[in-house]
RNA sequence: CGCGGGGUGGAGCAGCUGGUAGCUCGUCGGGCUCAUAACCCGAAGGUCGUCGGUUCAAAUCCGACCCCCGCAA
């Protein structure tokens, strides 16, 4: 029975740690997620998606706040994995923690590597209008994501796919793509494939300037930036009276001479704005200030917006 | 005690300096049309979150309560 460490933290990792749980040959002897944060409305101390599965399948969770620190250090060499097993965990493992199994330490990333290498690879990949992505799973060294792949799987992006739903198809690859790997790499049979380091790109964190609907930009750019933050963070642009619509899907429409950020056509299902290279973006999904989401057509019975006014 | 928005016919909104409710969409019926998700005409549908108060009179003012949501982290 090999002994694993799980260490993951979104719903991204839930299905890599259910596979593990699944797994014959091992056992996940801890779990190891972020701290409880105070998250929602009131502030309320909740636990990561992948704290309450573990839980839920009644396996001992750990929260350091910093994982380098001594004390964990110590905790992990007491556990004795022979693996450490790592899926959007957010946190940096040193060196000494990367030395401790036998096995070494596998990270499930949600991209091709050596492309976007980073905290955000699923939102960039949309972002950059790539047409396929994928996961990687690799063998952990000291840098960002530059370690040796094992395995690799590609899924296709299609033209309307969203960000979430790419995180949806990804973190299910990942999870498929686990399991099989990690017997190759038990049975010795894995061949570990340095990355083509040459070709690395990056996808940092995404802040909150991103989430800006740049009106200058071009509609395609617009477009797949709209796509790539649905439904989370969800891009957004200024109304006339100064609130924020969050817009969620978009469509490229017409050509136009209208400045950019000028609304051009408000129709029944959708409306219409300029962007910069002379073609117009029609909004089909948004999210009024205090509101959920909903489709344009809902949006502009209660809401008249009018050719002519200006979107910032 | 994180910040904020809101509960009005099925949906999204207006009305809220008090006098029994309006708009857009949808629904139903009819018309136009080769046809239509387009257009025209008409109709149904609301105890205005709950309880109490002020008042001749409250969706509109006051108080309490319940519920919902967004942001941020």
């Amino acid at each position: 029975m090999i002994r694993i460490v799980f260490m993951g933290t979104p719903a991204f990792a839930t299905d890599s740690l259910a596979a593990l749980c699944a797994w014959q040959e091992g056992e996940v002897v801890a779990v190891f997620s972020q701290p409880d944060r105070p998250q929602g409305r009131g502030r309320k101390l909740t636990p990561t998606p992948v704290k309450a599965y573990a839980l839920e399948k009644g396996l001992p969770v750990y929260q350091p706040v910093k994982i380098k620190e001594a004390s964990s250090v110590e905790l992990l060499r007491s556990l004795r994995p022979d693996l450490i097993v790592v899926t959007a965990f957010g946190q940096i493992l040193s060196q000494e923690i990367l030395d401790i199994p036998p096995l070494g330490c596998i990270n499930v990333h949600a991209s091709l590597l050596p492309k976007y290498r980073g905290a955000s690879p699923i939102q960039y990949a949309i972002m950059k209008g790539e047409k396929e992505s994928g996961v990687t799973i690799m063998k952990m060294d000291k840098g960002m994501d530059t370690g040796d792949i094992l395995a690799q799987e590609t899924v296709p992006i299609g033209e309307e796919m969203s960000g979430g739903e790419l995180s949806a198809a990804l973190k299910e690859a990942g999870a498929k793509l686990l399991i099989p790997t990690l017997e190759a790499l038990v049975k010795g049979t894995a061949v570990p494939r340095p990355q083509e380091h040459a070709a690395a790109t990056y996808a940092g964190l995404l802040t909150r300037e991103m989430e800006k609907l740049d009106w200058s930009k071009k509609a395609a750019e617009l477009r797949d930036l709209i796509r790539a933050f649905d439904p989370e963070p969800g891009a957004y642009t200024l109304l006339p009276n100064g609130k924020k619509l969050k817009v969620f899907a978009g469509r490229i429409a017409e050509k136009t001479e209208a400045l950019c950020g000028t609304i051009t056509a408000v129709g029944k299902k959708e409306f219409q704005v300029a962007c910069g290279d002379g073609v117009a973006l029609a909004l089909t999904v948004v999210q009024p200030e205090g509101k959920k989401p909903m489709p344009a057509a809902v949006f502009l019975n209660g809401h008249s917006l009018e050719v002519g006014q200006q979107l910032l």
